[in-house]
DNA sequence: TGTTTCATGTAAGACGTTACATGATTGG
DNA sequence: CCAATCATGTAACGTCTTACATGAAACA
């Protein structure tokens, strides 16, 4: 379970507020562990039961610090030491790629090229991200941060040239066939 | 939800039964699109139900073959050009490189190094594959599966090069801050 | 005073995993 | 006859999504 981990993991840097985590949530960390705020009041009740987090503070409308437990970080440590084998991913992209053949040549080559696109608006809204971001600062969130960001930056290079060069296959498999016959 | 799906486009090739299927999912699928037996059983009789698949022969043992019906069909071919958007992808590998500070630096580089030395691993585990499948028949899903499959050899081969390159980024920062002090 | 933002929660339902359970058929 | 394989199913549990629900404080 990582969204636990996401919470220890940011309440390691400061205290905070089930609604400053959504901020979190929503900005820097949707890229690598979406969560709804559902989830994370209720995660947080959970993992302050279990004594991992507390109540460090409470604030207007019903505001509700949280902090680290000394064994919430042993926990967040463990974590970060141990790391379990990751779930394999699934990915209704790939899984149309399977199937393709159901499509005729000219809209299974729509598709990749359709995929390539996507891929290709997905890299322009990271790197514009990059762009707005201020790496000056020595905040530690942000320069560990832009680890995981060059990682999405070339993840969405390598699936838009895949794309394309899946497209082409294709392409090219349609007209050996044609010049066959 | 994509597993209704997988199963729709396998059936698409050729009838099948939930035991087959299951094969399907333990080897080639197992890669973009992992599904357990009781899905698959549980899965097939709602497509049954609802009239997207059909009970088109019975075998020993209670051995029920599905085939697609036109509604199926029109139902596959929906998804396949009108794909819906995926969802955000959730890594554990990379939300830990947002809290790489929880560690010591040394700790850090270790982290991606494993990362970087998994990866590997995959890459080989994926590159077998490739070398053990026989490409010269013209089975229309293992020519599409290609396709996927080079997707992961260049996922696999990028995220390697990514986790030695945020590696060189964590010692350089380290070197960086005590050459400073 | 009214709107926005802050702030927390509950409930229903979809999807996925793990474990449990059962039995027929084939092949040695 | 025994073991492996074929074949299907149920139940419990955990996670995630969507929607609903409530109210206090800040600000214009």
């Amino acid at each position: 379970m990582s969204l636990s981990h996401a919470l220890l993991g940011m309440l390691s840097v400061r205290p905070a507020s089930g609604y400053d985590l959504m901020r979190s949530f929503e900005t820097s960390l949707a890229n690598v562990w979406p969560a709804t705020q559902s989830q994370v009041y209720g995660e947080l009740n959970r993992l302050a039961g279990s004594g991992l987090i507390k109540v460090a503070a409470e604030g207007p409308r019903g505001r509700k610090e949280y902090a680290l437990t000394v064994e919430g970080m042993a926990e967040l440590r463990s974590w970060m030491t141990d790391p379990t084998p990751e779930p394999a991913r699934r990915s209704a992209g790939l899984l149309r790629v399977f199937f393709l053949d159901v499509l005729s040549p000219e809209q299974g080559v729509e598709y990749l090229a359709r995929q390539a696109a996507e891929a290709a608006g997905r890299h322009a809204r990271l790197q514009a991200l990059s762009d707005a971001i201020d790496w000056s600062g020595q905040d530690t969130i942000s320069t560990n941060g832009r680890l995981a960001l060059e990682y999405g930056l070339r993840l969405t290079a390598m699936y838009e040239e895949w794309a394309q060069w899946a497209a082409q296959q294709v392409r090219d498999r349609t007209d050996a066939g044609s010049a066959a016959s």
